[in-house]
DNA sequence: GTATGTGTACTGTGCGATATAGTACAGATA
DNA sequence: TATCTGTACTATATCGCACAGTACACATAC
């Protein structure tokens, strides 16, 4: 059983989009630490993607630790992880810095930016 | 005479690296309105790239309106935009949201993230 | 006029990422 | 034993990206 949603777009690749939407999913508590995460095949069947791609996921979700692998069972979902220095600078200077950039050329307000992640952070959605 | 600085990173296309780094210093006043901006052949050689990925940087930027086309002149360095709709609904939902997911997910605080904002907001970097 | 500098549009080549199809194997579970 | 797991292959096809090189229309400067 599939436990978290995906609408797939152009532009990106498959495996990034439903990679994605699992680390939502777990976020929103839509998928909890200690879930049993879909296998490879089930995966490939339910989303209709090839099993590579598929496999492409569950290698990606493993190395980012959110999701842990137990052979010849299947996969767990993990539990939220503690951001590496590194991890941590990329996101609070590299990331916010393109965040900013881009409002700032398309002058929207930094309150509207605020308030945006204000909102989004209660994500129950 | 290139106005703008540039560090090329693996894992993301140069004619990429490029326009943000345009939009970066359009932002940050390096480059300022009615600035002549750098011809095809000329940042190709400066920058030493091809004169076709230098040809997809202006082909980008005219697109994003960054800058204006001259015909058989050059290009000039344009006004700050006002975003449009989608454009707005773009940066407000998506990208803040994945934002927040990435946050959430490595446990950074909103403290830290709103800190982060409001200081890369004065760029004069 | 000529020479030069613009943007733009092609043809090719090479490389890597992505997605697909299919097969196979080791290991754990039931 | 049968079935489920993750994993690792071989192949194929498509696309994005960067590169090399050539060509054309247009505006400017001389």
């Amino acid at each position: 059983m599939i436990n978290f949603t995906i609408k797939f777009q152009y532009g990106s690749p498959i495996y990034e989009q439903v990679v994605y939407a699992v680390k939502k999913a777990v976020v929103t508590g839509q998928l909890k630490p200690g879930d049993i995460f879909p296998s490879v095949r089930e995966m490939a069947k339910e989303l209709r993607i090839n099993p590579n791609t598929a496999q492409k996921v569950i290698a990606h979700l493993a190395r980012e630790r959110i999701i842990e692998i137990k052979p010849g069972i299947g996969s767990l979902v993990s539990e939220l992880n503690t951001a590496t220095k590194s991890q941590r600078d990329q996101i609070l200077n590299n990331e916010v810095e393109k965040l900013v950039v881009e409002s700032k050329r398309l002058s929207i307000k930094r309150e509207d930016v605020i308030d945006a992640i204000n909102r989004n952070w209660k994500l129950d959605k």
